[in-house]
RNA sequence: GUAGGCGUAGUUCAGUUGGUAGAGCACCUGUUUGUGGCACAGGUUGUCGCGGGUUCGAGCCCCGUCGCCUACCCCA
């Protein structure tokens, strides 16, 4: 038997139900909001990720689906997705329409070689979407709102978790403070922390060893070293939270995991999905877009997990539907079949084609979810009519075929 | 990469000091020869993950191996 690599899971029946729930919800809200769809490759070369995700994060250093394709390019499938947008806006030379918007929702597969775990998969699915364009505050308030208006849709509970992780401007500078400071607690800390001082000291801040910790406490916040543009912004930001009733956590630790966010970043987290809670995340990254060789363009962002959130949302109850036909003798089952056809024009239709007692189709009725059993028997196949019976209402009835 | 837990029927799981492989659910049949869900009666379903070892005898003990899950790490 060949099974599902690792880490790959395949969805049906109410997981899939589940699965498709989710993003179409998305899409619904999303569109609300000025979205359209964007599908971008699921491959895309390396270097892409290199520059956007950067070098010094895990998933570009140990995580990803990369090899050399037959033409000899260095390839890899897509970690994330806002690097693939990006690249498609640049490459639609999009970014040289100044002063325009552009909007865009995606979902789909991202592939990590991660050790898998609960709410962890190495092929797993995002929906996402990226604002091109729009530098105020007012677009990352708006983002937030949006994710709060989805997971409403859906009836599940989150904590929000709001930073700012500063601009060109303040964040080289307080960077340099924290390595200051890093540097003076250095034996203290674990293994870990004292391989970030170099790679990426502001990993250090969401560092989960408890005794780094408590030697956090007093080390200097990007917070208070934000620039006046940048700490007007966040103030905008959590005023418009308030005033929209939106509750939030400030969380000065809050680091977004990929290299190109700055100023505001958020985390949607829940506490019932195990230790892999966040079940979305985004923020501003004004400065990708001029990574990846397109005009200087703001933009702000997010993703959500889709099989973090399928373990938090309850489907509404399926109720019955459409029709169930069965013959009872052999001879009838062609009499059935352009009824059949007929009906499917307008209602959802299944057909079983051997021929089986009363009780046995009520039953095929049952176990399909049917609404209506119609069933052609002896009587009924002499008479040209057919038989109906409505599974809610528990009532029947006999029509011509004619009528049907 | 590191650590712990688990692999027995379609599924969820039980299986005593080593002695003929079990239950619930699901499925099929019947009670009811044309009336579903409920009830009752009966029935089908197994490479006990795989390989080796110990033993008269292994689902159980030992060694190895593969897979799954959880956690660290990382992240959505």
């Amino acid at each position: 038997m060949i099974n599902a690599l690792r880490g790959m899971k395949d969805l049906t029946f109410e997981e899939s139900e589940r699965f498709v729930h989710i993003v179409t919800t998305a899409i619904k809200v999303s569109k609300k909001y000025g979205y359209s769809y964007i599908e971008t490759p699921i491959l895309e070369e390396t270097k892409l990720f290199k520059r956007s995700v950067g070098e010094s994060s895990d998933i570009v250093g140990k995580e990803m689906y990369q090899f050399m394709d037959k033409g000899d390019n260095d390839v890899c499938m897509r970690p994330e997705g806002t690097a693939g947008v990006v690249r498609s806006f640049v490459q639609a030379k999009l970014d040289r329409r100044q002063n325009e918007k552009f909007k865009f929702y995606y979902y789909g597969p991202m592939f990590r070689y991660e050790r898998p775990q609960k709410g962890r998969l190495r092929e797993f699915h995002q929906f996402g979407c990226e604002s091109f364009g729009e530098a105020s505050v007012y677009e990352d308030f708006t983002i937030i709102q949006m994710i709060g208006d989805i997971f409403k849709a859906l009836g599940i509970g989150y904590d929000l978790q709001i930073n700012s992780l500063g601009c060109p401007e303040c964040m080289p500078p307080y960077r340099e403070k924290l390595i200051g400071f890093l540097t003076e607690c250095k034996d203290e800390l674990c293994e870990d922390c004292n391989r970030r001082i170099d790679t990426n000291p502001i990993r250090v801040l969401d560092c989960k060893n408890e005794k780094c910790q408590t030697l956090l406490t007093n080390s200097p916040k990007l917070i208070d070293n934000l620039c006046d543009s940048c700490e007007s912004d966040f103030e905008k930001l959590v005023k418009l939270l308030k005033s929209e009733n939106i509750d939030y956590v400030v969380d000065t630790n809050l680091v977004r995991g990929l290299d190109y966010y700055s100023k505001t970043a958020f985390e949607f987290v829940s506490n019932n999905i195990g230790s892999q809670s966040a079940i979305a995340g985004g923020g501003r990254y004004d400065r990708l877009v001029e990574f990846l060789d397109g005009k200087p363009t703001p933009a702000v962002g997010f993703a959500l997990g889709i099989e973090r959130i399928m373990e938090l949302v309850q489907m509404p109850e399926v109720e019955r539907e459409g029709y169930y036909l069965g013959a009872m003798e052999e001879s009838s089952v062609d009499t059935l079949f352009p009824l059949a056809s007929k009906k499917r024009a307008t209602d959802k239709v299944t057909l079983e084609y051997a021929a089986k007692k009363l009780k046995a189709h009520l039953k095929g009725a049952d176990k399909v979810n049917a609404r209506y059993c119609a069933v052609i028997g002896e009587d009924e196949m002499q008479n040209g009519t057919i038989w109906i019976k409505d599974l809610v209402e528990k009532s029947e009835t006999t029509i011509p075929q004619s009528d049907f």
